[in-house]
DNA sequence: GCCGAATTTATACGATCGTATAATTAGGGG
DNA sequence: CCCCTAATTATACGATCGTATAAATTCGGC
């Protein structure tokens, strides 16, 4: 498939005038390939996260790159860290729009948690390509037990409160196990709508997380 | 990076002798050469499955790849293949060894399904890879949703009988249910599992999920 | 025991990749 | 307004990749 793929010229046509270009300052270029980096990865996988390709998505040349990292492995380690830590935020920011009420709180987190945007494609394949190199990469390991036990953590301190609100008990070691097993059916369930979105257009994912949460939990999260 | 790497010679050092071999069954040969390419794969992931490496593994010369595959992606899909049904035969086999009481089948399956060699590293590896290209990739779309529904319809089925047993209601629309949110749990709780295994090496992981389904099915499973 | 078809090896090619380094340009401080 | 530093482009290099093709070897059928 190599030799079928287009031809794209390195070179410049004629010779002369060179590209312009406009200075920028050091965290907007960074920010940018970080972008190009996973847009890229997302779109067509880490083999098209090239270098040539990720500085044409950043309307940049290639040997800027090394300007700001020393070499590809950094520039897709930091992209990593920046998709994590993105969707710890973006969680983070849907968590304060929530009612007051505990109950009602864990409900709105569960329905969002497997409902656009965060079941999306794209992020499922960014997920997937870094949970690739989980095993093999310390730095990649590390970022991941960090943001699943930020989200684990979350979790498990909204299900202690929906509990409590109820009347019923809430020790530590019961509400971590179900935090654990949240969390498991939340990705389970994010990761296949993601991966076969035509098979689960028809299934009303939140309110199936929400009767699955309310067994879970003995505790009815639905209304 | 690149640079760095081990040369490694692809000439023979003198001149003449050629490599001596013997001649294998197709059946045989295509077997070696995608088993050869899981390794690598589960090994240090998809982009260490070049053409020449897998035939190293495979004890082969590279070129004898494209006589048995047109293309490296061919080789790839038919690999992907091979796995997912295997892990299907796999989880097939252990049904088959389980006892006739619906409910003890049911907690056997589960447990089986968070045990070793089901949570490994390797396989988890494999999948990841798999998972990234299943939304761009067709063929491997298909397949994944052929695998997931066999799991999840085995899965629906182990449900329908044990909560029958128990004397309760099982009518299709709420086992379907049950057995999505199942079978999310059992992928998350895997795919955490394979991902993290330092983090739940003292965790009872199949005890966690027995007591989630008998909450989710409010059906004891614990023995 | 040899002959022929199929398997396997050997070699080569063009493309692209990541990296290195030098040349140039932009843009602010004096 | 000019210069000086840092940002950016441009070019080149060696390595490796997937693929193509030809030569050689194996081994079962006659």
């Amino acid at each position: 498939m190599q030799t079928l793929e287009p031809r794209v010229s390195e070179q410049r046509s004629g010779s002369l005038p060179r590209r312009s270009f406009q200075r920028a300052g050091e965290g907007e270029r960074r920010a940018a390939l970080i972008n190009a980096t996973l847009e890229l990865i997302a779109e067509a996988g880490p083999e098209a996260a090239t270098v040539r390709a990720i500085a044409a998505r950043a309307d940049v040349t290639p040997g800027l790159i090394r300007h700001y990292f020393a070499t590809k492995e950094d520039l897709i380690a930091v992209a990593h860290e920046a998709l994590m830590t993105g969707l710890t935020e973006a969680a983070a920011a849907r968590l304060d729009q929530l009612p007051d009420d505990p109950i009602a709180r864990l409900a709105g987190f569960v329905a969002a948690s497997v409902s656009p945007p965060v079941t999306d494609p794209r992020a499922m394949a960014l997920w997937a390509a870094a949970m690739q190199t989980v095993p093999r990469d310390k730095a990649m390991r590390a970022a991941h037990e960090a943001t699943y036990l930020a989200f684990r953590d979350r979790l498990q301190d909204l299900i202690a409160a929906a509990l409590r609100s109820a009347g019923r008990p809430a020790d530590p070691r019961t509400t971590r196990a179900l935090a654990i097993a949240g969390n498991a059916l939340l990705d389970g369930l994010w990761i296949e709508a993601a991966a076969l979105p035509d098979h689960f257009s028809d299934i009303d994912l939140p309110r199936l997380a929400l009767s699955a949460f309310s067994r879970l939990l003995d505790l009815p999260l639905e209304d």
